[in-house]
DNA sequence: TAAAACCATGACAGAAACTGTCATGGTTAA
DNA sequence: TTAACCATGACAGTTTCTGTCATGGTTTTA
């Protein structure tokens, strides 16, 4: 085995056990302890954050920033991770943030020159537009940490009326709108609240374990997929506008029927309990769009105009 | 110097070079051409990809894919791309969506198990919500490479009322709401227009270059701060409804007066080609809301409202 | 058609780097 | 005090690396 591919596998092994002597790394590689010490010094010269213990169980440590072995990429590959820190330039506060600026500083320090010179025309292109928040969420790397521990958190939250201490069950996290949200059990509730994490004022991470009763993705399928309770068919007629318009959302997109390019048709079933929604949505579509069946639908839009005509009367 | 340091450099300065003769490479190193032939054959063995021309005016070469020098990142430095990886995961196109596969295999198998297992469970804890779109956007690559090269774009673009074919001058492209738009100077028009990318049925790129008028970032920021041509007031009441909703637009946000908590107004400044839009916006919300202020407004909204019950009529 | 300018590869001796063995000198915990 | 660690240096034997030389290709150009 060559030199190289073998301080490869010790920077895997070190990383591995993250405590350990000389003398285990001696009989692990078949190499004399001599010998390990070079290889580690040299692994530690690489970069790998090793320091050691003298005396009786003593022995090497590795820091908790444990090192990958070096990694090749090329100029496509790092394109794509330039560009997906793009997509997260927009917010305000991230739980990687000082990391997102390491790797780019070691990626960006690999490139060559031309290269570099594309990579910084990058944002000149492309963006990802969100909505630029000003409020920081503090809290961000805390919950990852304890949703994936299944620890409880003590939080301090601005509610409505006032500020409330709470114990809660962390599922995750999720950014929407350049809000960062947290679903999570409320232990005094007993039911899943939503919380937006810049509304907690202060936390704590308590020692307690909880039996977690649900994943994020769970959670945020939950609400898209309702049991349906008493179907009502749905028609409506297109106009060129409107299978435009309607065909940008997901949830319509499916059963869009298109006839030619300046007509077409939905035809699907909805929810009894959707109606308010579809109504508003196809209301606000106008003349684009002519809903044909169910009968309330129609009616609703119609109740809608009116009271715009009244109150404007 | 080191071997490993000599090879380190000498990728980048196969990458620098492209195209080079193995007595190029031993006079810049000092080395014998010998030596140079073997270590080309190294770093070929690595990855780097490298192919040779016999003959007069042969040489070594490098293919398009060029190799960066192996770099190393820490566990946290993985978990920060693996975690800006997530926020693109709701797109169904982008621009360099193999390479991400790439980065991602290659990052994962150099992770020790316990840290594979921490990065399994990620997307049980964060996500970047996202509309999921199901609409593909296949010109994405296309338009960053035409707008970074300032080339013409023909395009055939899906309009309100047909099909049209135009030759656009791409600023870039950016994404909102799971949606990707295309700025872009329009020929015809002789103005810059907003394209949405899944509306584009078809591309070609032209050989004609175009002096860029702007950038994205401009772009972006000017769209807000519109040179008012001819200014407008805008009076609008606001129901409690009225208050909720029309927070959450960021442009209306900072011209909402909050009287009560069930009682507020807008009281800004528009322009006058921004009512068409601005009519859609306050007859969604119907009566959430009243516009007081300008005449046209109101009259486009009961227009609107009166055609809705003529269509139903 | 021959010469020039490349690459590819093997052989070989001398140089350089690496390795294992010993030896010595620390530190810490039991 | 002893055991179990790390740290480092010296040294000889081993391995690897390098440069030189030689041979055999291919392609361009004069």
């Amino acid at each position: 085995m060559s030199k190289a591919k073998l301080l490869f596998d010790l920077i895997l092994y070190v990383n591995a056990k993250r405590s350990f002597t000389a003398q285990d790394v001696a009989n692990e590689f078949g190499i004399s302890v001599r010998t390990a010490h070079r290889y580690l010094t040299d692994i530690a010269d690489m970069g790998v954050p090793l320091y050691t213990e003298p005396g009786r169980s003593g022995g090497y440590r590795v820091l908790p920033n444990r090192t990958l072995p070096p990694i090749m990429f090329n100029e496509e590959e790092a394109f794509a991770i330039f560009f997906a820190f793009q997509a997260l330039k927009y917010y305000q506060s991230l739980p990687f943030d000082i990391h997102i600026d390491s790797v780019s500083r070691k990626l960006y320090a690999s490139l060559p020159d031309d290269t570099k010179r594309k990579i910084d025309g990058l944002d000149s292109v492309i963006t990802f537009w969100n909505q630029k928040r000003t409020v920081p969420s503090p809290f961000l790397k805390e919950i990852i940490e304890a949703a994936a521990a299944h620890r409880l958190l003590k939080i301090e939250y601005v509610s409505k009326l006032e500020n409330t201490v709470r114990e809660v069950a962390p599922i995750g996290i999720y950014a929407s709108e350049g809000f960062w949200y947290m679903p999570a059990f409320d232990q005094a509730h007993g039911e899943i609240r939503l919380f937006r994490t810049d509304r907690i004022v202060s936390m704590e991470q308590t020692k307690q374990a909880f039996e977690p009763q649900m994943e994020l993705p769970d959670w945020l399928n939950r609400s898209t997929t309702l049991t349906p309770e008493s179907p009502v068919r749905l028609y409506v007629e297109l106009t060129r506008e409107g299978l435009r318009q309607c065909r940008s959302q997901p949830w319509l997109e499916p059963y869009i029927v298109e006839v030619s390019p300046d007509e077409g048709y939905i035809e699907s079933v909805i929810d009894q309990r959707e109606l308010e929604f579809v109504t508003g949505y196809f209301f606000q579509l106008g003349t684009a769009v002519k809903v044909i069946e169910p009968r309330e639908l129609v009616d609703g839009i119609r109740e809608q105009a009116r009271e715009i005509l009244r109150q404007y009367a």
